[in-house]
DNA sequence: GAGAATTTGTTTGATCCCCAAACAATCTCC
DNA sequence: GGAGATTGTTTGGGGATCAAACAAATTCTC
């Protein structure tokens, strides 16, 4: 049953977990989420990476149906219903009947969700560059590329 | 209010989300967390990477309390109860009375915990194995080094 | 063409993660 | 000894996630 141990040291060791790529994994993206989302609360924007990636997908691919997007976002499909309530409550984006198919919505930002895209943009190209502060052009190039080949890898198994 | 838009293309275009750190990192994390739930799918075993990392922890660091290991694990100390509840119930770990502080909780791992998570290890080296296929061990240092650098960047800020 | 099977969006139900605020027990500091 | 801080817990409020069931609409099959 593991006797009761002695005092806790001061600095914690973490054992293999540095050395495991999930593990640093999680920590970067967890930093990178946080900067993300400081980065909106100073310029008094609310958003999530996950939002603006959903509103890039739908500026870039008008009309598509919500079985689409959460295919690409890699959700089900219930899962975006909520997701795409509260955006359309903020009125950035609309579901519109599409004229082919009585059973999908045609996905597609609003003038407002246009303008407001624009403006996060603006405050997710600051971010990008303060989280890759320490790294060069270069770097970050390669480590995108190691990352999409961690992506790829891994999904095709 | 957007016009009501055209046909769906069959394959999406991302716009600048691929060249988004954030954007690859989330979805690299995605695909190794899928590969690390599969693997222990099918070993039998239930377990998520935030719970090997709080095992992982904790075995390290014997008699350390909840507030330095949420502290550690990046969450606030309310929302580790219930985590440490659903791992105390498994027998995996135990809250002993600290005998210097009677505020705090030493965690320690049971004997049955530890022997579980020297089976989660191996698990997790065959899961790392498989996500690193397609890399190099020299591409896997840098993309580790990278990620350190990007979290220890984004966090000193 | 009529009926069967499939697809789509939605609702409901179940877990889970997360934080903030409040609380009792305990410790620390003066 | 008493004031103030710390620790673990509970409660409340958001969300994310999936699975299952459903109605409406489309597609497939004969």
């Amino acid at each position: 049953m593991g006797r009761p141990p002695a005092k806790p040291p001061a600095t914690l060791d973490r054992g293999l977990l540095p050395s495991l790529l999930g593990y640093v994994l999680r920590r970067a993206q967890s930093a990178v989420f946080d900067d993300f989302a400081n980065t909106f609360a100073k310029a008094g924007e609310a958003l999530t990476p996950g939002e603006f990636g959903l509103l890039v997908l739908v500026d870039r691919n008008a009309g598509l149906s919500q079985m689409a997007l959460a295919r690409a976002l890699g959700i089900d499909r219930s899962t975006l219903v909520p997701i795409l309530d509260r955006l359309q409550e903020r009125g950035l984006l609309m579901r519109h009947r599409s004229p082919t198919d009585g059973r999908t919505h045609a996905l597609a930002l609003t003038q407002a969700g246009e303008k407001a895209l624009a403006r996060f943009a603006r405050l997710v190209r600051a971010h990008e560059k303060r989280i890759a502060s320490q790294l060069s052009a270069a770097e970050i190039r390669v480590l995108i590329d190691l990352l999409e080949k961690v992506h790829t890898g891994a999904r095709s198994l």
